[in-house]
DNA sequence: CACTAGATGCTCT
DNA sequence: GAGCATCTAGTGA
């Protein structure tokens, strides 16, 4: 796993589908992720250098970069590529394999198919939060967040990363083929402007 | 099912 | 101030 994670993120992104994350109670089996390859990747946070939000994925692979999203939401990465790289993998959905209740209960209107399916959805299940950006997943000792090691490798389709308007045409982003928990594609597309006055 | 609009606040320029 | 690696509720078929 460490050595997996050492490598390029378009590498390590598919192989971490089919990973149990656990979180407490909740574990999730990995269905969909995406790879940002740093400050080379206009569609990564890192793109134009260091930030304090940004500073984990600077650091060591292993370690989760949690960033808050679009006013409520938190979205989980998987930091990658040799440190300083700034490399990560976005976990965007997966299915709920443990925890059942505690999952259901953090998102009592959704069906358990759509529990975490969505990158947003899939922290919320978790309870993963910025208190978790930074801490690493790989660490032995019974940590509340942990990522286990992945199964063989699936069948598995590729695409363009949803939702990014820099490099909209690199399919970096992997799904476990015909799993009902994946995400639906959708495109960039640019926030309309409220009319001024 | 498809599509639209609004919520909501942090981050960086 | 502009731009988000999103989600939910609403409408219409």
């Amino acid at each position: 796993m460490r050595e997996l994670l050492t490598g390029p993120p378009e590498v390590a992104a598919p192989r971490l589908l089919g990973a149990l994350l656990s979180a407490g109670a909740v574990a999730v089996r990995l269905t969909e992720v995406e790879a940002y390859a740093g400050p080379a990747d206009p569609a990564s946070h890192a793109f134009r250098g260091p930030t304090p939000r940004t500073a984990t994925m600077f650091g060591p692979p292993g370690h989760a970069y949690v960033y808050f999203s679009y006013g409520m939401h938190w979205c989980m990465n998987v930091v990658c590529g040799p440190a300083g790289r700034a490399s990560a993998v976005l976990l965007r959905a997966g299915e709920v394999v443990a925890g059942l209740p505690e999952a259901r209960g953090r998102r009592p209107r959704a069906r358990d198919r759509d529990l975490a399916r969505g990158p947003a959805r899939l922290t919320k299940v978790l309870g993963i939060t910025g208190a978790d950006d930074g801490v690493s997943l790989l660490a032995t000792g019974g940590p509340r967040l942990t990522l286990g090691e992945p199964l063989p490798a699936t069948a598995v389709g590729t695409g363009p990363r949803v939702g990014v308007a820099g490099a909209a045409d690199t399919a970096w982003r992997f799904w476990v083929a015909g799993d009902p928990t994946v995400s639906v594609y959708r495109p960039h597309v640019p926030r309309r402007r409220p009319p001024a006055g």
